[in-house]
RNA sequence: GGCGCUAUCGUCUAGGGGUUAGGACGUGAGAUUCUCAAUCUUAAAACCCGGGUUCGAUUCCCGGUAGCGCUACCA
């Protein structure tokens, strides 16, 4: 529900990626996050592709972050590109060296950290004279065409702290001493993330930054910055990290497709089933409630409901997905009309080599959808469904415990002889085959279970009778004779 | 090294000056069923350590420890 007393402006809020790979599970959630904050206040949702990194960026990464957010079924509003607002970045880190709140650094690139330097305890600050060069100095410097980064002058020595509230950590100050001189422009002219980011936002007038935790601490910088162009500060929320197992951080190089959004939507997980996992780690609707919709989502998102400490997604090497995430997704799929989902498990299907028709699949999907957890287990859960050939088994599957070869047989042959003269209906069946079990002396499990293994090839499987009305007569017949075959060899 | 953030079952979390510290996943046991799954019941499982404040701290404060983040002309 939205706040019923709306305390400033419509909110705009963006997700900015930098296309450097694919789309991040930790990125998903930032901007799950970010949406959720939007809808459920009625705001704007704004994407903004951060691709100053030229070095880095790739076109493939971009349409890899697009395909996985279509996958999500998330939407926003706007659209930027970053590399399109060079202009404006420069034209500001211009405005703020004019106003005198930076200074250009000639120190050669990827020099800093060797010999002496201006630090306080082991923190680099600055490098050394480049702050204090006159103004006439580096403007002759700079003239002549000496390449230079711009560095802002951060104020030092005025015992300043710079403080702002977050959403989620609350009160958060640090000593204006303790920050470095960062850059704002590269030696290439090119704007660092801080520069490009703050600018764009402060021009799109973004109202809220809900982002990773790991740019906490860049907010001090970020907060210098809003204050050299002039603009006032967004409201920042920061949220609690991904991390693996060990407690590292959620990386592509470390963990590889793990942390890919792409591994699960080809695994077949729902978006919702995924969303609401990702929802669940680092916040909590704190009502218990943990099946939650995409509207549902939207109503209870808050960003008092998100907690400070990281999360762990705990995969291991032999499974990839979080033993919670499948649970979700399990519910979630057993949530979904029958029509809905067959129309979701036939690409799996088509995949992995059938040609089923949409009839059967979804003749088939209410009996496999209790059974899979994941969209991809339908083939195989379903897989003796579509073949023409059952694969090969061993025959001493069909023997039920405490039997032998020859009661397995009688069964099969008077299944046979029953199926031939019954009604293929689930009732009938039932009824038939009930009452065979009885003149044979035997009870349901031992009747059952070499029919079974003879129509669908393994001990387990859907219930049997709903099972070979699905199969159909013919198809159940040929495959019993074919088992009673195997038992005499 | 400096600065910042964090710390409740294996994992995700709720809670909060006095509770049998709650829920969920996973795990064990049982029930049910034609197998499997689903479902139901049930069990084991946690407040990082130390000091303070207090009649009483897991909760508040301080210190320690650990983890994470930032400390780049990466984002």
């Amino acid at each position: 529900m939205p706040d019923s007393t709306p305390t400033g402006p419509i909110p705009r809020v963006r997700f900015a990626p930098s296309p450097t790979g694919f789309l991040h599970v930790g990125s998903a959630r930032t901007f799950i996050f970010n949406w959720l904050y939007a809808r459920h206040n009625h705001g704007t949702m704004i994407l903004r592709i951060d691709d100053t990194d030229v070095e880095r960026n790739t076109d493939a990464s971009v349409q890899s972050i697009f395909e996985g957010l279509r996958w999500l079924g998330l939407d926003w509003d706007e659209e930027y590109r970053q590399s399109e607002r060079l202009a404006l970045h420069r034209r500001q880190a211009e405005a703020i060296f004019a106003r005198g709140l930076a200074y250009r650094d000639f120190t050669p690139a990827h020099s800093t950290g060797n010999g002496q330097q201006s630090s306080v305890q082991g923190a680099w600050l600055c490098n050394p004279g480049m702050r204090e060069l006159s103004r006439e100095e580096s403007d002759r410097r700079a003239a002549a065409g000496e390449p230079f980064a711009l560095r802002y002058r951060v104020p030092r020595g005025e015992g300043r702290a710079l403080r702002f509230r977050d959403g989620v950590y609350g009160e958060q100050s640090k000593a204006a001493d303790e920050v470095e001189d960062f850059a704002l422009l590269r030696s290439d002219a090119m704007p660092t993330y801080h520069l490009a980011s703050c600018v764009d936002d402060a021009d799109l007038r973004i109202s809220h930054i809900i982002r990773g935790q790991d740019h906490l601490t860049n907010t001090f910088k970020h907060l210098l910055i809003y204050e050299g162009l002039g603009a006032e500060a967004p409201l920042f929320a920061h949220l609690p990290l991904l991390v693996a197992p060990d407690g590292s951080k959620l990386s592509k190089r470390k963990h590889g497709p793990v942390v890919s959004v792409t591994t699960y939507r080809d695994a077949g997980f729902l978006p919702d089933g995924f969303v609401n996992f990702l929802c669940l780690l680092g916040w909590s609707p704190k009502n218990d409630i943990e099946l939650l919709n995409y509207g549902k989502l939207v109503d209870a998102f808050t960003l008092e409901g998100v907690n400070r400490s990281n999360a762990v997604v705990n995969f291991t090497e032999q499974d990839p997905f979080d033993p919670k995430a499948v649970w979700l997704n399990a519910e979630h799929i057993r949530s979904l009309p029958v029509d809905l989902l067959s129309g979701m498990i036939r690409p799996f299907l088509v995949k992995a080599g059938f040609d089923p028709a949409p009839e059967k699949i979804a003749a088939v999907t209410p009996l496999i959808r209790e059974r899979i957890k994941l969209l991809r287990d339908a083939v195989s859960a379903a897989d003796f469904f579509f073949v023409n050939q059952l694969a090969p088994y061993d025959p001493v599957e069909l023997i039920p415990k405490n039997g032998d070869a020859d009661l397995a047989r009688r069964v099969l042959e008077t299944a046979e002889r029953i199926l031939t003269t019954t009604a293929f209906d689930h009732d009938s069946l039932n009824k038939a085959l009930r009452e065979a079990a009885t003149s044979l002396g035997l009870k349901a499990g031992p009747m059952f279970q070499p029919i079974r293994v003879a129509v669908c090839g393994r001990k387990n499987a859907p219930p049997l009778f709903e099972t070979m009305v699905v199969l159909g007569s013919h198809v159940c017949l040929e495959r019993i004779r074919k088992a009673i075959g195997s038992l005499h060899q």
